[in-house]
DNA sequence: CGCGGAGTTGAACGCATTCAAGTCTTGTGG
DNA sequence: CCACAAGACTTGAATGCGTTCAACTCCGCG
């Protein structure tokens, strides 16, 4: 790890292509279902594990059952990150639709280390990245109205996959119940739902069989307050990103 | 970086001392008054900061001026990870009570590099733990109600200013208003006196000018529902703790 | 056909906010 | 030393947002 280099910003980076090869020939590949509880052998320190499709969310539990999600993986995250480096993981984490998990045995790990020490950079700033979103969510949960909370979520969901090339700027996949979002979201699955029916009735989005669909992404990152800097996009994709909200926001009661 | 393992659990530590030496023979520090920003040439990138004295919050800001608390720094702990390693920062921080900062400039980081890497490994367990402090935070504004965030957070305080040898058991210095522990909780000032108000009318804790006293230790962190798996302290550490908070739990009215 | 999970809606309740007034503390300048 | 101002703390009352409880629909599935 000699030429590590601890002064410039690297730019954001989808390690999935490279992932997929240092698995070698025959790619240990686990399928989860939906609900499925991630576990791996010792539950901590055992070797690293990506999503390659799919979601997973990380939970905590209150005393009396109540869960809080803590934090959502996206396909290409690191879904052991936290256990891998702390020998041990402080919440757990399940399937939230069917997703599939690769995972890179501990021998491999030692050959990433010797060979192709820039992995590890990258890990490092991907936790780092991850640590950043854990903020976000804080602020999220600590500052926003509920409707707010809600359409800054799903803006969060939206630049993130998009970020990845994972969907257009219209709609996405997001296998989640209302319940989900309650438990994301710090709320009742009730006022879930009627958050939800008014941005319905405002024209802006639609949350319907585990998809969104974005009819005004600008009243949507408007209504949610929402910024991304936190994601550490690169410039281009930042600006991108601005150009698509930036708009109008007109809904549909007052043509264009 | 070649002897980097990847495969265990290291143990808490607490790398003051080591920064120390680092910092070299003429340690370039910093004084704040209460109130003043953390500044650093280029916000970010720019060096390693760490904490020799006070407190130290980072914020995020709502549309219009509410600020959210989103992390609190104590003595010991690095106050610029995120900036290090991403380039640039999402937040801003600044001191709570008069506070004190060392810096190890740009080119001591080399030295880092090249002849103590194992200190690498120390920053980066360093804010793996700090992330999962962040996960802890939504938990605690997210599924707890009033009364319970407040005692839960000055729970958190005591196990991390303990686990340094900051404090006592039964009382800590802590520079916030009520104000900041709004902030901080999510929640109104007017609130958090009131919470704060019950927690000293029941004989769990005070919290004025700055300090808390515990009165009750098990009560407090049963109140708060408090517990500390994430911090990620070594064992007899932790067995320590439980024993001080696993007792009776009786308020004064009863005799023990 | 019936079950169970997810979504929807209404009504009552309660926790937390908001607004407002007032006290206490602290620091500053006359 | 006192007067004053500013900020922190405290308390009351009204409002409102979100929860809670409950009933009901819709849908997929055995």
């Amino acid at each position: 790890m000699a030429e590590m280099t601890l002064d410039r910003a690297w730019p954001a980076l989808f390690p999935l292509a490279d992932m997929q090869r240092l698995c070698g020939p025959d790619p240990p590949a686990v399928l989860l279902r939906p609900r499925q509880k991630l576990a791996f052998d010792g539950d901590g320190g055992a070797g690293l594990h990506w999503l390659s499709s799919g979601f997973v969310g990380q939970y905590r539990l209150e005393r009396l059952g109540r869960r809080q999600c803590v934090g959502i993986h996206l396909p290409g995250d690191c879904v052991d990150l936290a256990g891998l480096f702390l020998g041990r993981i402080d919440h757990h984490a399940e399937a939230l639709g069917p997703a599939e998990v690769r995972g890179l045995p501990r021998e491999r790990l030692q050959v990433i280390e010797a060979e192709e020490p820039w992995l590890l950079e990258t890990l490092w700033r991907a936790s780092m990245i991850e640590a950043a979103i854990n903020r976000y969510w804080v602020y999220r949960i600590g500052r926003l109205g509920g409707r707010a909370r809600i359409a800054n979520f799903l803006c969060e969901m939206l630049v993130r996959l998009y970020a990845r090339g994972l969907c257009t700027f219209d709609r996405f996949e997001l296998p989640l119940t209302q319940t989900d979002l309650a438990e994301v979201s710090g709320m009742t699955a009730v006022h879930v739902n009627r958050m939800l029916s008014e941005l319905r009735d405002e024209g802006t989005c639609t949350f319907t069989q585990g998809a969104v669909r974005i009819a005004n992404p600008p009243e949507l990152f408007h209504t949610g307050q929402y910024w991304w800097d936190y994601l550490y996009l690169d410039p281009e994709l930042h600006g991108e990103i601005s150009e698509r909200v930036a708009a109008p926001r007109r809904t549909s009661s007052r043509g264009a």
